[in-house]
DNA sequence: TCGATTTGGTTGAAGTGTCATCCACCCTGC
DNA sequence: GCAGGGTGGATGACACTTCAACCAAATCGA
């Protein structure tokens, strides 16, 4: 059941065991349902995106609420090109806005605005509370450790080696680093004026 | 910190435990990536993208290659307008075709085309091999159970109660037989002609 | 039998993501 | 000082997703 033969020649697939498959199943099942319930919920009870969401927390994670956008793009591994539009669209908004940087003529910045501020401050409760409510209520502690090296395993699989793409490299050479350890943004979760927003919620 | 009144006023957001917090970033990351890889590598090695890929994989695993176009809605979790746009390009490239239903007036088939069956299995292959390199490969099989275990809990609970979204319930009112336990498809993953694509390997 | 409702499915518009291309600016070597 | 390459970022075209509206066939109720 398990080595077949395949197209052409005699060339054999390494399918899934029955385990594995199980597993790949009901976890892709799942993390297209999450992904879908998280959009739905935070663009039905706030005016921003998930997306629109996950650069904001970006911005009120620094204190002077600004951030180069290439950087950005490195830290929410996005092309850099996704930011471009999608950081035109929230300017559009009013939700950002770009300054032009003066020691890098080609760089820009994009700053957070007062509106972006109360957008995410507005948004951010209920999402945490809907995570809460759909992922960890559900899961033991183990589990919730589990998930968590999991999750690290695999994306250490998929930003090392020859396997790194392009985003995860970020047009740069050297291997992005990915997870700012504890510390790596001192005061990490709090935000300019008491604002939590719990860095990295999402995306 | 845990205990809190509610809305406006004095209300306190519940936010993560540090744990979740760590796991949830950890997850989300992930997820992320691994979806952007996947989709990445499908549409650079073969002719077709990560959703033509599940839709293929429901026509594929019936005998004779033809599914209502609700019906594949509801499998997939996928609005119904997703399918009909999505089957609308998928017909424009030849993958499948369109067929009336002569039961029922207002409904179509979704056909499998045979250029549709050899671009599946052109692609299937090598998408197998990634997942598993990806992903199976890091993990053992204690966790293989645990990822398999933690993704069924929080799909149960966005499936369920108050909480399963329209696009679950997929228009109609009974809660949509989820997981088509064994035999639910007989000869689960053997496909036609000796054909396995693995069902379900995607979305 | 006929109107009202539901169901299966399509359509169009608007938002979003990706790819390829392009431009302006920086940096290096000569 | 300047030619060439690399980098930061924008842009346009195209594929994809969602939402709302729509339509026609089926079903239900009186």
């Amino acid at each position: 059941m398990m080595c077949q033969l395949f197209p052409y020649a005699e060339r054999v697939t390494r399918w899934l065991e029955p385990e594995q498959q199980r597993a790949w199943r009901a976890y892709v099942r799942m993390q297209g349902e999450l992904n879908a319930h998280l959009n739905r919920q935070m663009s039905v009870d706030s005016e921003i995106s998930m997306a629109d969401f996950a650069v904001l927390v970006q911005l009120t994670d620094r204190p002077d609420g600004r951030v180069r956008v290439l950087e950005l793009a490195r830290y929410l591994h996005w092309e850099k090109s996704r930011i471009s539009h999608h950081v035109a669209r929230m300017e559009k908004r009013g939700l950002v806005r770009r300054e032009n940087c003066s020691s890098d003529g080609r760089g820009s910045f994009v700053v957070l605005t007062d509106q972006g501020r109360s957008a995410i401050e507005a948004a951010a409760p209920s999402h945490a509370e809907i995570v809460r409510a759909l992922v960890f209520d559900q899961l033991s502690d183990t589990e919730v450790e589990a998930l968590r090296e999991i999750s690290e395993k695999i994306f250490t699989r998929l930003t090392t080696g020859e396997c790194a793409s392009v985003i995860a490299r970020g047009d740069a050479d050297d291997p992005v680093e990915v997870m700012p350890e504890e510390g790596g943004c001192p005061e990490a979760g709090a935000g300019r004026d008491g604002v939590d927003v719990q860095v990295g919620l999402l995306e």
